[in-house]
DNA sequence: CACCGATGTTGACGATGTCAACATCGGTGC
DNA sequence: GCACCGATGTTGACATCGTCAACATCGGTG
């Protein structure tokens, strides 16, 4: 299994490295991730269509690590502050791996990857569940959409430049104030 | 001034055929918009610096529309109504723009075209002082980045499929609701 | 133990962004 | 009136990329 012609677990390596890649630099392509497999240009196809099946495959990877890690902070929400902690993880993600977030979310894809968007429909129907806890009587699913599009926006917006993303803990109490400011009036 | 050697107005013509180009397909290609625009390959480098240049320039231009289809709606806002119609624009546009929406929030630029970010500084404004006439007693600042924050995700996670981009009435509606389901409250 | 399908490899193609060297134009200074 | 120069365009070249086709090599099944 060591330097043997063929790899063992070529798909694997290929994934961890474009994600390490991803986090560091910025641009990945097909050929530098075999390059960096040590592998050469087209072994790739073996274990994924094309280049966006790769960043597909990548993307569903870090949907499941973003819900992962707004999940582990509170499994169950039970006030406003824990709706704007969601908003607060979500923007953080973003910023600590932007190549990443914007794979997940800045390019276009069609419905392709089955575990893509199953990915990021559990994290709607996470969020939609944590609306209902803290708002039993309104209309949860709005709100769920609200606060999506609110944390997901800041999280653009940050990655641009449009508002500055530095410094950090500047930019968590600026999405805590606004979700703060939209939803916190309503439990009074 | 006809087939001269000398085109006239080559840079105003690329951000033409550049345009046209988002409008329709989706890539586009410096190649491409200078084969388009009739002329060899590198000469819009006598008017861009490179490839990112023309898109910041490009971005400029639709920021600038964006802004300017806001504002024709209404001078001065006066009610929640209006600033939910400010996101409903605002998806609009991204929707039927999606490639130059994109451009103009979807990749990175530091601070590099002085147009494009004095843009989008004015759209921050522009959404502030609507945030002051309704609310003139609240924390507008951050009101402004919750609403823009807001639209901004609703714009992308439709383009992204993440939310359902068709029938658009419905799409105008989930942001009204959402508008008026967290600011709308305030009023009462 | 021969063979076959899965996995990797090399060669090739067209496309792209960009650099360097060269061509051509129009207006400025004599 | 004209030579010249800077602005504007052009051609040639290079590295990189995604992808296809043809070929090589392995490990396990008959």
């Amino acid at each position: 299994m060591g330097d043997t012609y063929h790899h063992g677990d070529l798909r694997a390596a290929l994934l961890e490295e474009a994600m390490e890649m991803l986090e560091g630099g910025e641009t990945f392509s097909l050929r530098a991730v075999a390059r960096r497999a040590g592998v050469s240009r087209t072994a790739p196809y073996r274990h994924f269509e094309n280049r966006q099946a790769l960043e597909s495959a990548l993307a569903a990877v870090g949907l499941r690590e973003l819900l992962e890690r707004m999940t582990s902070y509170a499994e169950k929400t039970s006030s406003v502050d824990d709706l704007a902690e969601f908003g607060v993880i979500y923007v953080r993600f973003a910023l600590e791996r932007p190549a990443l977030f914007r794979l997940m979310f800045g390019s276009e894809c069609d419905t392709e990857s089955e575990e893509r968007v199953s990915a990021s429909a559990k994290i709607h129907m996470m969020l939609e569940d944590a609306m209902r806890e803290v708002f039993p009587m309104r209309d949860t699913s709005s709100l769920a959409s609200a606060g999506w599009a609110m944390a997901h926006g800041f999280a653009f917006l940050h990655l641009e430049g449009k508002l500055p993303a530095e410094p950090r803990d500047e930019v968590d109490s600026r999405v805590r104030t606004a979700f703060l400011a939209t939803l916190g009036i309503q439990t009074e």
